[in-house]
RNA sequence: GCGCCUGUAGUGAAGGGGUUAUCACCUGAGGUUUCCAACCUCAUGUCCCGGGUUCAAAUCCCGGCGGGCGCACCA
């Protein structure tokens, strides 16, 4: 499955043609880190693009944008913080990592609270043999924080601060204005597209494991007892599954989304719905739908906040790679936020279907009459009276105080009555649906599927078939000759198209027609536009198709409109 | 972080203690050319960084940085 040799070509055509490139490469590179060149930026864009317009089509998501800057607490509230300060020791014997808090269970009541030389002072003094070889030779335990920290101010006055390990963070910040922005009406969920941050022990593999990588999270806020309905069964594809590991063994299933939320394959309805918009999603950007599956976590590996949890996995040269998760967060991120920063603004409000009426009878207080008579305690009297689970048979009767005292309640004092409380709903904490998207991973393997090694005429020729979406330019005007002419009207014709709006097209002029076609194939551009002799006389240009080298002539004005409206493949 | 391998123009490679480091493709200029990496002339551009050994280091040694793979890690 892996062709390394392939991978080597792949990313050597990525750097050549300015697509992905290693970051800070004359002071030696930095590990983990990538530039997007000239014409990866344009696809990066594209994709990003296509991808906020994928989720706020039908006006439910809407798009956001926060700082990647967090101060510590939301990130102690998240439990980011607690996750990432874990101790490690490693065997020095085989080299196998471990939690030190874990290794010396038993030995402490509360590992977790101590510091690396208690630690290490446990995990030798008690001889703490290794899992993995039984021998018992650690090296010195070091925190692990996998997320970059910064200060936010100078001096004594500055703050901890981290650079976001996921953009999640921002929407629940933004929970109340979105409930707001939604009419306090539930479902409706945020995207936001950007930069994430993790401190990775070993980044590998290229563009699949980044220290600094481009995210794209939605979070889709839910009433988990009127879960919104879902109606799959227009996508009859049968989509590849990996359902509950520790049940049977990684079976991979066959079945269309429907089918499987029918048999309870995948448990949440709603989970299933962002499954399928996934995968939409990524068939429409150009990954190979047959290189496509999706597979539910194992409980060991769920993230900390998460009930359900799938992963989309899409093959490529480095294997199946994670790609997507798709987690049921429940309620675990606000109820932790509103705990932390003591706010009561994490909520929706839930409408009971029939308002429940509640008929009490209450002794209410003539505050004239109580307010005089006990003066500072007024207060405490009133409290009291509030509070009366049973209401006294007969006046005047001893009310006990909450400082301990007992007060005579006459009857001048209070009045019986009853009162008609409704409850037309309740407040609850909602639950939160989240896709998060790599998307570096998945411009890999758009990258990957659409490369494609051909022969043309005995010689090599390679050229990425990306979609139109993503391509890094709509077309590219090439004149047969700079000469008579031909250049000059190119030129017209390039600027004449940029001013479409949203097509981007380039231009080339330089060396033989042959080899501007192979350069244009090559970073994918999908239409060549090819300005010769005749286009003087008549207005004509020939249209190459990237994708079988088909030519077609066609007058300008027209191709013009057809670029417009998105329709050149209606020539063909 | 550990182990093994590794680093030479934009890309891919050859070579290697001693004159000016080699080749192909690419890129640029000019010429030629009536549609698929053609051809001719010319040009730009390289030994990852630092230290050591040496009369002399791109070459040997050490360290760092980067890359690949395996182990571990990846909330």
């Amino acid at each position: 499955m892996t062709d390394e040799k392939r991978i080597e070509r792949l990313s050597a055509m990525l750097k050549r043609r300015g697509i992905v490139l290693p970051a800070f490469e004359i002071y030696g590179g930095v590990s983990g880190l990538i530039d997007y060149g000239p014409v990866g930026a344009s696809i990066r864009r594209r994709v990003i693009q296509n991808w906020i317009e994928h989720w706020t089509i039908n006006g439910d998501i809407v798009e956001i944008d926060s700082p990647t800057i967090t101060p510590e607490n939301v990130l102690v509230a998240s439990g980011h913080v607690g996750e990432f300060n874990d101790l490690m020791t490693q065997c020095e014997n085989c080299s196998s990592a471990f939690r030190a808090d874990q290794l010396v269970e038993g030995f402490h009541p509360n590992p977790d609270t101590l510091d690396s030389e208690e630690i290490d002072g446990i995990l030798s003094s008690e001889k703490i043999s290794c899992p993995n070889c039984e021998k018992s030779q650690w090296t010195l335990s070091k925190p692990m924080n996998l997320m970059f920290g910064t200060k936010i101010g100078a001096m004594k006055s500055s703050r901890q601060a981290y650079m976001r390990p996921e953009t999640a963070q921002g929407m629940f910040m933004l929970y109340p204005s979105l409930y707001r922005h939604f009419r306090q009406k539930l479902p409706f969920g945020a995207i936001q597209t950007g930069k994430g941050y993790r401190n990775e022990i070993s980044p590998r593999q290229g563009m699949i494991r980044l220290r600094e990588f481009n995210m794209a999270e939605l979070e889709y806020f839910i009433d988990p007892e009127n879960p919104p309905l879902v109606d799959l069964s227009m996508n009859t594809e049968k989509i590849s599954l990996i359902p509950d590991p520790n049940g049977n063994k990684h079976k991979e299933i066959k079945m269309t989304f429907q089918d499987a939320i029918d048999n309870n394959v995948i448990k949440d309805s709603t989970v299933g719905l962002f499954l399928s918009k996934t995968w939409d999603f990524l068939v429409r950007v150009g990954i190979n739908p047959s290189k496509i599956r999706f597979r539910q976590h194992e409980s060991n590996e769920m993230a900390h906040y998460a009930e359900d949890c799938w992963d989309c996995e899409i093959l490529g040269e480095h294997g199946w790679i994670e790609c997507v998760g798709i987690a049921n967060r429940t309620c675990h991120d606000l109820l932790s936020h509103e705990k932390h920063s003591n706010s009561s603004s994490l909520r929706a409000w839930r409408e009971f279907e029939e308002v429940k009426v509640e008929n009490r009878e209450i002794l209410s207080p003539k505050t004239s009459v109580l307010g005089p008579m006990f003066r500072a305690r007024a207060g405490l009297v009133l409290a009291a009276l509030e509070n009366l689970s049973q209401l006294p048979d007969n006046l005047p009767f001893k009310l006990e105080l909450s400082d301990g005292t007992n007060v005579e309640i006459t009857e001048e004092m209070v009045e019986k009555k009853m009162v008609h409380n409704s409850i037309a709903g309740e407040w609850f904490t909602p639950h939160v649906i989240e896709p998060a998207f790599g998307i570096d991973r998945i411009i890999w393997h758009i990258l990957d599927h659409a490369y494609e090694e051909t022969e043309k005429e005995g010689e090599n020729y390679n050229l990425l078939k990306l979609k139109e979406s993503v391509a890094p330019a709509d077309v590219i005007v090439l004149p047969l000759f700079e000469k008579d002419g031909m250049g000059m009207a190119a030129r017209k014709l390039n600027s004449e198209i940029n001013q479409i709006n949203g097509i981007k097209c380039l231009i080339d002029s330089s060396k033989s027609i042959g080899r501007r076609y192979a350069r244009a194939d090559e970073i994918g551009v999908p239409w060549a536009i090819t300005v010769d002799h005749q286009s003087l006389e008549d207005n004509t240009v020939t249209i190459r198709r990237r994708d079988d080298q088909k030519q077609i002539r066609a007058e300008i004005d027209e191709l013009l409109i057809l670029i417009n409206s998105n329709m050149i493949s209606t020539l063909f």
